[in-house]
DNA sequence: CGATAGTTTGATATAGGTCAAGCAATGTGG
DNA sequence: CCACATTGCTTGACCTATATCAAACTATCG
């Protein structure tokens, strides 16, 4: 039973409370940070209960005061047109970062929501900001993850103005697949944590596209699909779908949203 | 005539030369940096030679070393499809920044070339980086920076993957018109740098369909347009179609790319 | 002033949206 | 633990917004 060290709603658990011996550290802190400024770090992250699916992180407008690292589970972060619409900008998958895209502002500039139950590491900006006057390495780190995420914006304002369904669809599950990969899971075989209809959202097309994209694909034994259990069966052809070479799966270069 | 006092393609000019006395420098430093500060940055900005119409401000894949700032004239960045297409990503006017989401590559991720005959304040990187590490206000710029092209970015998402054609050109002029505003010049009367080509490959439209656009608004009085000089006749329809509220459009929250 | 590139307009084709219906999975209360 | 409801997924039929193709017209440039 983790005891409760923290005000609020956040708890320190017994186990994983450390960055250093948490499994995720290598990808939510590649910068080379050396164990003292890990150390630093560590002491201003607040583990917070978990989310419940559909619960907010944090919603659009919401007073901006921390960014999150995902620790378990999966985030969507949406913005709403002034219709009421939501339009999904990212999915996000343990290790991710969340909430950067705050950080000039007051208040979020997106909403963020729990796909499925959801643990986050919690880190209060004041503080990260302080530290980070003092790490010159920490704060390479945070322009990183910025200008990263602006590449990946990029890469899918082009699948959004230049490719058709077929396309849109292979690059989502190779994107998907490296991130898999890249925390150690297979690229080959993972359940989609969001909905057919979250896809369609996200990749600008509607579910019924979505969901005769995947069986085309099926047909054509590039993927194997059941429920939200995806298998790839044909990676090199599920790559040129995508306009991907490989060497940019490989590396998540030119994949959207990683 | 400007004497040459740099080497390379890099020349001060006599007038103009100081930031301080710099007539865009109240946008392009929106920071309230102290008069020391903007000394300092002044010293290690260039003021490069005019760039000819079409000539690269920097390729995608060259070695990042330097962010500008356009002094005049306009400029195209493009990232390429692995089939050699382009995808125009942003359009930039002067005061507005332009190579910082290459800050974490060695290479910059997209090119950028000029529209028409342009003039840019180049910063070199490494100098900025140690500058930064002194002057917190500058820091908080560059991450301000950062931050405002991501949530520009979602916004373009927004418009590519829900917007129709009319929505996508209506929102287009009205984030231009801001731009010009913002300048100081007239939000109703400017001229479009870019061809009409640029604008489709921009919003995800074949040119005919922003030609069709184009002249469906002139026949609804909402815009005049002759060539490139447009004329907004009807501010209020236009911010209608383009689904943004008047307040939006002052403050440009909304606005794609600004 | 002819050539070349950019723009407009019309005619036609099509990818993907919308609507509708059935089916599968998941959740809920008795 | 099981009916039943709700939600999500799939498939088919049809429609429409926009792409594509073609041609004329207009600016721009050497």
């Amino acid at each position: 039973m983790p005891s409760r060290q923290q005000k609020g709603n956040c708890l320190n658990l017994t186990k994983e409370t450390r960055c250093m011996t948490c499994s995720l550290s290598s990808l939510c802190l590649p910068l080379s940070l050396n164990l003292e400024d890990i150390d630093q770090l560590d002491r201003i992250i607040k583990r917070r209960q978990p989310l419940k699916k559909g619960e907010h992180l944090f919603r659009q407008g919401d007073s901006f005061d921390c960014v999150y690292a995902v620790r378990s589970g999966s985030l969507k972060n949406y913005i709403m047109t002034n219709d009421g619409e939501e339009q999904i900008t990212n999915f996000h998958l343990p290790s991710e970062m969340v909430g950067l895209d705050g950080i000039d502002c007051s208040s979020y500039p997106v909403s963020s929501r729990a796909l499925e139950t959801t643990t986050v590491c919690e880190i209060p900006y004041s503080r990260l900001q302080e530290l980070s006057n003092e790490l010159p390495d920490l704060r390479k780190q945070m322009f990183s993850s910025l200008s990263k995420e602006i590449r990946d914006d990029k890469q899918m304002m082009l699948l959004l103005s230049k490719k058709n369904a077929e396309e849109r669809v292979a690059t989502f599950l190779a994107n998907l697949s490296a991130r898999f990969k890249r925390r150690g899971y297979s690229p080959y075989t993972f359940r989609l944590p969001m909905s057919r209809n979250e896809i369609g959202n996200y990749l600008g097309l509607a579910v019924e596209t979505v969901s005769r994209v995947f069986t085309r694909f099926q047909t054509s034994q590039i993927i194997a699909v059941n429920g939200k259990e995806v298998h790839i069966t044909d990676r090199q052809q599920l790559l040129e779908i995508a306009g991907l070479s490989e060497c940019e799966a490989e590396t998540g270069a030119k994949l959207v949203a990683s």
